[in-house]
DNA sequence: CTGAAAGCGCTTACAG
DNA sequence: CTGAAAGCGCTTACAG
């Protein structure tokens, strides 16, 4: 900027000026800097503007997995309202580790990012409150913050849940099985709680192998399909905690007769195309992503909000396959 | 860092050797200084570090989409890669529209990013030439560059699409379709030159009705899978360009009696589960993201490179519906 | 082992 | 309309 502005003939600010499309400069000094730029090649550092303004127009995003569908939408909501905004967006994945989460987030408040949006891996984020309090504005999306008090905006996993299982139940059956993600997983316990609300608002007992929480890896998963459909007490409907349980629960039943009726959490591509259609309960993840990231230029543009907790409905969508009627006794 | 050094009776540079780590510090001069530090909740700006030092540690990822299931894996790989070498990513979508993509491989220099990685949407890239010039390590993935010498890492669209239409050619089929994305976008003139280069390889005249370009969008692809099948010259087989083309003509083929034969380019998730499974030429993403984002970072750790082009094979996964034969006539 | 000075490349406030 | 000075918060030489 110096070079340019001595071979423009000019001071540096009006170099400043001319390159931040600022006012105040005859057209013919314009055309002199702007000359000197391209004969310098000259590219404004924004690094150092971003030192001087205080404000970086970036915001961070600390998401799960970039390779994951369910959070496909929700990452791309996010990087939408960024960018209407202005703002760049900086992005780094947990994998679902809470090490990984707490390095990642405070090395984007260390990069200075104007805000925060974090899909939280673990269950305590007080290291964050030293950067809340420094004005970083931070908002935790699909699973609550843990121990301190945070804008959050989620679905409603319990009431989710309650309603699949319902849904079952009023299709007749009466051994319901479950199998949901690791316990320590917010959302995981959440859907537990509404499958058992279902189950004792319907007067029904729950069997302790019909619940199985864990890996949602396929083997895992896959295990635990199996058992809850040969014990002694055997289930004639699943209720699948998630999308990749869902997946790999319906390659299983695929092969048993009689049907075994199942609804799953969150929807997923193609499963209106498999025979039958997979029954299951939506969530919005695109919405859950710019509710998050509304919330998050709201309190950037000033707005002096007290921490909210929103939560979101889900919608049952029947397809066939939790419309299965249990085998007839 | 001024208040710290101060409220430890100590030097700026004493400040900064004990926040970067750096030796030569007594364990007691240490312990104040860190005291000072949580007393004044001090947090390193890394502006001003990234100003002094040259170096920012972050790569941009000009991706095209976030919630694209076939890119997933793909910047799921290059942010592994980053995170390895210790950078930050930060991404933006381009929309398939060259000039946002512009815009924002643009402000990622400025932001002074290390090195960038680009899903072209456009076809002429000399606007990075300044940049690359400046020393901005530069790598396009997916399609290639425009009008540049750059690095570049692809799929061997022409040979897949060959062989996957050459697969149908064996079976039997005589009369195949087309259906493939825009052609501005170059995988999708390579597959459709990979189509008649299968079709006249077997001596096949092509109908110019049997090739339909354009829109991704469902709606479009639905009427022209139709008009491929009602024609006077109707098909037998149809050759899908791509993963949102396959999934909507999987649709449309549902519904018809005889059945007819379909290959899609890219592999998707529950292609196995529908029935019949559908058969893909099957690319590799996730290798794709990795091999761009460990070219930058040769690039970055000062490999004097001359550009490459990097082209990875394609894989046939038969299935059920690309093995349909052709109605007896 | 420790620190004072200079500077990274911009912008802010002020003066002409 | 234009510019010289000061400073954003660090690090890099250099000297003690």
């Amino acid at each position: 900027m110096k070079d340019v502005a001595a071979r423009a003939g000019v001071g540096l600010k009006t170099v400043s000026r001319v390159v931040g499309g600022e006012p105040g400069v005859t057209p013919d000094t314009e055309r002199r800097v702007r000359e000197a730029i391209d004969a310098l090649g000259f590219r404004r550092n924004d690094s150092a503007r971003v030192l001087r303004k205080g404000r970086t127009a970036s915001v961070g995003l600390v998401l799960e997995d970039l390779a994951d569908p369910f959070y496909g939408p929700l990452n791309r909501a996010v990087e939408e309202v960024a960018r209407a905004h202005g703002a760049l967006l900086i992005i780094g994945s947990s994998a679902e580790n809470p090490d990984r989460e707490r390095e990642l987030a405070l090395a984007l408040c260390a990069r200075r990012v104007d805000g925060l949006i974090v899909i939280p891996a673990g269950d305590d984020h007080r290291y964050l409150e030293p950067e809340i309090r420094a004005g970083v504005a931070t908002v935790f999306v699909d699973r609550p913050a843990g121990r301190i008090e945070a804008d959050v905006v989620l679905s409603d996993s319990f009431g989710g849940a309650r309603d699949g299982v319902a849904h079952l139940i009023a299709g007749g059956h009466r051994r319901i099985g479950f199998i949901g993600d690791h316990a320590h997983i917010h959302t995981a316990t959440e859907r537990l709680r509404g499958y058992r609300a279902a189950m004792a608002d319907a007067g029904l007992p729950v069997a302790g192998s019909w619940v199985s929480l864990g890996s949602t890896e396929p083997e895992r998963v896959r295990a635990a399909a199996r058992s809850l459909l040969t014990g002694p007490d055997p289930v004639t409907a699943v209720f699948a905690g998630n999308n990749r349980v869902t997946v790999t629960v319906v390659r299983v039943l695929a092969e048993r007769t009689p049907p075994v009726a199942l609804v799953g959490f969150d929807d997923f591509e193609l499963a209106d195309l498999l025979r039958p259609g997979v029954t299951v309960v939506a969530q919005d993840p695109a919405t859950l992503g710019r509710v998050a990231a509304d919330r998050l230029f709201h309190r950037l543009a000033g707005a002096a909000l007290p921490p909210a907790r929103t939560e979101l409905p889900t919608r049952l969508i029947p397809r066939g396959s939790g419309e299965i009627a249990p085998p007839a006794v």
